[in-house]
DNA sequence: GCATGATCATGC
DNA sequence: GCATGATCATGC
């Protein structure tokens, strides 16, 4: 073996050799690397191909760093306790906004060696505190080498977010304490998610300490809403130097609590008492006013405002009124289906999948009686439950077909499941867009059925039978 | 009262 | 000028 041209002892080396691959690809870096980088003989052609996920990983070990390939649970540049990681990206729209195609799924684990570990000395933290992430766009079509590179850089997920990560790591490990493993979810957690791994054959489900029931086999990963934050936050920091964000959480402060708080001064006031208050005006005719006034108590109704935590934990803020009877009359949104973007995902690496599996935070406005005004009533935070997942993935799956076969005008309705309905979602009628068949559709969103939200949510809130 | 389709004002 | 987070309007 020739000797490596970098120091793999030492992170900021291995960047800076790593940082050679941005915006080109492998192959324009040219091909002497991988004689001076240490890799003895040519690359076999099956390498080249990309047949697996993966592929480009074990390309860039091999040939462009001229390391082992090897499958040991170190971190891949075990001297420097640096991971390598690479992320697929897509662009999207006329405006070609480019994010993140799937989550990123870290290392495995049994529950077993989870039920004995601490976050400091944990097999999480040892392997992915520092993880080069190469991020490259993503094309079924192109060899490896061929793939272009848009982003390589560095996230130390400790540094930048230790108090979450150690906290969605600790909610995955206390379901194992308690003998939960087999309850366990995405929506769990806001940053670090335990997806699951394979079928849901018996063979594949594993045992777990606390409890005689198997559960399925997990693994670490950086949910799709945080990985695509994190590649948001790098570029935005490649664009403009190394300026930090704006945080909404001093260090050690939670997330809930500090949500109460801001909310806190505006309890059981009326949306014009808080409009008066935050100096806002307050248009009756605008139909998200309760929306805008709730976002503006939390700071999100800005674009300097605009906030590292919930961007990171995609955390769905929504209003809802609720009327005399504790009845509510309206359902719930989500931004417009992207028919483009649909037809190319899977289920739990779709946006729709992301949005779901967020938390969701509650804000009521509660109306007494006919005369009365809607005032702030409750602030809850919320998750769907993962057994009702599989419905939401019905309606997914049907419109993903749909869209695929050119059928814009049969998407599921409020009677053909108990989640979730899709429905226009527009300025106006009249705004089109283009389909992939290139036809002009309307647009549509997923919605919450309002039905779902009474039962689930307002009912046990307003224990209401 | 519900299902469905249409649309409002705001911020970017 | 459009995406968004919703509410409004209509017909049964």
């Amino acid at each position: 073996m020739k000797k490596l041209v970098y120091d793999d002892s030492n992170i900021d080396s291995i960047m800076d050799f790593a940082r050679r691959l941005e915006s080109s690809t492998i192959h324009e870096t040219n091909f002497e690397h991988h004689t001076y980088a240490g890799l003895d003989q040519d690359i076999p052609e099956s390498e080249i191909i990309p047949k697996h996920k993966g592929s480009l990983g074990n390309y860039l070990e091999t040939a462009y760093f001229g390391k082992e390939n090897d499958n040991k649970s170190q971190p891949d540049f075990p001297k420097a306790k640096l991971e390598l990681k690479t992320s697929p990206l897509k662009a999207l729209g006329d405006n070609h906004e480019v994010k993140v195609k799937e989550r990123l799924v870290l290392s495995h684990f049994t529950y077993n060696d989870l039920d004995k570990e601490v976050f400091e000395q944990s097999h999480f933290k040892d392997k992915n505190e520092n993880i080069l992430l190469v991020f490259y766009e993503h094309n079924a079509d192109l060899a490896v080498d061929d793939l272009h590179i848009e982003l390589v850089d560095l996230w130390q997920c400790l540094k930048e977010d230790e108090y979450q990560i150690k906290c969605d790591w600790e909610t995955i490990v206390e379901k194992v304490h308690n003998g939960k493993a087999h309850e366990i979810s995405e929506g769990d957690t806001l940053y670090l998610g335990a997806c699951t791994k394979g079928a849901t054959s018996a063979s594949s489900m594993q045992v777990q300490p606390h409890s005689a029931v198997k559960a399925r086999g997990r693994a670490f990963c950086f949910k799709l809403g945080y990985i695509n934050h994190i590649f948001q936050v790098l570029m935005e920091r490649k664009r403009k130097g190394r300026s930090p964000e704006k945080r909404l959480l001093d260090e050690n402060e939670k997330f809930e609590q500090k949500i109460f708080s801001l909310f806190e001064p505006f309890m059981k006031m009326s949306a014009d008492e808080i409009a008066k208050l935050l100096n806002k005006k307050y248009n009756p005719k605008e139909k998200s006013r309760y929306a805008n006034l709730a976002r503006s108590i939390v700071g999100l109704n800005k674009k300097e405002d605009n906030c590292y935590e919930f961007n990171a934990s995609g955390i769905q803020l929504k209003t809802i009124r609720v009327e005399p009877n504790g009845r509510i009359t309206e359902h719930i949104s989500f931004k417009a289906i992207d028919y483009f973007e649909i037809i190319d995902e899977e289920w739990e690496d779709s946006y729709f999948y992301s949005a779901i599996t967020s938390k969701f935070i509650f804000a009521l406005f509660k109306k007494d009686s006919a005369e009365s005004e809607y005032y702030l009533d409750r602030v809850v935070f919320w998750q769907i439950p993962e057994d009702d997942y599989k419905q939401f993935e019905k309606v997914w799956s049907d419109t993903k077909e749909k869209v695929k076969q050119g059928d814009y005008q049969h998407f599921s309705k409020i009677k053909d499941n108990p989640a979730s309905h899709v429905r226009p979602h527009a300025q106006n009628s009249y705004k089109l867009v283009l389909s992939p068949q290139g036809t002009k559709e309307k647009k549509m969103c997923f919605w919450i059925n309002k039905q779902y939200i009474q039962k689930n949510v307002i009912n046990k809130i307003y224990k209401i039978k």
